[in-house]
DNA sequence: CTGAAAGCGCTTACAG
DNA sequence: CTGAAAGCGCTTACAG
């Protein structure tokens, strides 16, 4: 029941520690009929190298994550944030260092940054990517440098990352539906409020919610406008769709702008009827779930992201073990207000 | 921006890293000023020591972690189990030994397999209890003894463990009651199903559930039955309740039994008016739920809990670090149609 | 193609 | 009270 160590295997296959290291890691330089042996031996007894071990050589490489995070105001990405200093601590403990640095929402500053990570000797690449050409390119490049990258709530076209760590947000949105369901009996005519129609993001929530309305007949989008996730324009667009449309008992916040639409909802005597579902929790959604305003919000785990990403990397650059999927999404948590700071 | 190690410590200070060693992990033997000028260092370098250099000298110890799951036909074991296993294999791959066993949910089995644990000579226990007196004097015994214990799910009375991992059972019947009035307006006369009226998660519960509705004056509790989680009891007390209390079109299951309670609701010709929240998702609850009997499910998060317990066992056994919070409650997820298999 | 040796950062007897 | 040495399991030059 002890530990099988690389001595035990190389004891039993009549060889040094060093041909089961180039046997079990494929560097070549191990006569085939010795490998085979080795490998044989490795496989009866399940030897799995120590991973203590493995990581305290490769202090001698110095090695090096960066990671990268829009830098824009919009807490998502401060909880992002969390999740990877989270790790960063961690990993320092393993002797493996992770510079972060938050970088704005433009493809040019991301290349720039990728360069200055690249002088730095970084063996490894966490990022929230603008979909644009240049930087799928400077990705590429990383690629074909073999440095792995993983990509963080958003991705790129044309490249397919080590591993993407991100929402199902079709799902989401059929989740959104499925709530209002609830909350209406099925029997609703729904205002849907998104912030960028090009947002990939927000159209495939719309996208899921569509497909979810499909088979409830009595479910009907009455009117869907663009807040720019702004919380005036949010306001606006709110006051309009209620005052045009007097049926409209049920709002689809899809993005940001979240207070804006509440505090329109409420110029309203009769806003009570109005049922209300949207995304994520700032503070400021805090409140309007707690007076019953909102009656429920669907939630990602930027927390969980950042650390998940950082985790498959880690596993990748001490195990050069590709991870079992090629993306990762987390979990859709739904909140309402009893299990709001639960 | 390279590592700080002991050696740098040690040749900053102008000692031995034995001599670090010991002042850092308060081994005694180093004269006071020594010992102070060392942790000035540590503390102005904010050297941390490498994990890996410690888990790797851990390997002469042998350490070994005991770890008992209930033995019983609930699934949620089986899943705790999965969670467990998860880490199992990669601690082993930090060299440190996991040895699970099933165990019945009785003080002396319990008690028993925790001697076997002690002449293997763990240095640790993972342990879902009973509580029961000859088993929290067992526990006190390994706690005497400086072995750290980790409950999970349930703990006892009369002792604090190292950490306790599970669910807040309050919240989560409070968060029943949310979805109720969600599904109905407010406006309910429930039917309870519970299994135990003396197992205190279940009276967690509907104790949780009563807290909700004493501020929704028009949600109102009808009846409460047992089913001691048979689920030919449960269809037995589902249809009378049904029958007696034609009123009732809101059921919260608390726990086993929902397929049975499930199946007698279906016997009703106008069971649709019934809005039906349960906990936990079996292969059968999944049905009920795409076909519309069940409207929510609340789950636990048995895999977290068992991947969480080993966490911070491990932690401690390798930092001597206490964890920051003596409980950690795993997250209430809401499941309904849309999100099931997400 | 193979082995002996050094070294990653830490802790642990042991000698003084 | 302190230091020198050994060793945890692994990988990496280097010598042959």
């Amino acid at each position: 029941m002890a530990m099988v160590t690389s001595k035990n295997i190389a004891d039993m296959a009549g060889v040094s520690r060093g041909t089961v290291d180039r046997a079990l890691n494929n560097r070549g330089n191990v006569k085939e009929t010795t490998k085979q042996k080795i490998l044989e031996i490795v496989k009866r007894l399940d030897y799995k190298p120590n991973k203590a071990g493995q990581i305290l050589v490769n202090q001698q490489k110095n090695i090096k994550i960066g990671c990268i995070i829009i830098d824009a105001a919009n807490p998502y990405y401060d909880e992002l944030l969390r999740g990877i200093n989270q790790k960063v601590e961690e990993y320092l403990s393993w002797g493996i260092e992770v510079i972060v640095r938050r970088v704005t929402f433009e493809s040019k500053a991301q290349c720039e940054c990728i360069d200055e990570f690249l002088t730095m000797g970084i063996s490894g690449l966490v990022i929230q990517p603008v979909n644009e050409v240049p930087l799928a390119q400077k990705l590429r490049q990383l690629f074909d440098a073999g440095i792995p990258v993983v990509t963080m709530n958003t991705t790129v076209n044309d490249l397919t990352p080590l591993c993407h760590v991100g929402n199902d947000f079709f799902t989401y949105g059929k989740t959104a539906a499925n709530l209002l369901e609830m909350l209406t009996g099925g029997n609703c005519h729904i205002g849907i409020i998104t912030g960028f129609h090009n947002a990939q993001s927000h159209s495939d929530r719309i996208k899921g919610f569509q497909e979810y309305i499909r088979d409830t007949p009595k479910m009907k989008i009455t009117s869907i406008e663009e807040n720019l996730d702004d919380d005036i324009e949010s306001f606006r667009v709110t006051q309009k769709i209620l005052q045009n449309h007097r049926d409209v008992n049920a709002l689809f916040l899809v993005a940001g702008g979240v207070d804006g639409a509440c505090r329109a909802l409420k110029t309203f005597s009769d806003y009570r009827k109005v049922k209300v579902v949207c995304f994520d929790v700032l503070p400021s959604t805090k409140l309007h779930i707690l007076d019953g305003t909102i009656q429920a919000a669907i939630c990602q785990q930027p927390v969980i992201q950042g650390t998940t990403s950082l985790e498959v990397l880690f596993k990748y650059l001490i195990d050069k073990k590709e991870p079992l999927e090629r993306h990762f999404w987390t979990n859709i948590q739904i909140k309402v207000r009893a299990n709001l700071e639960a």
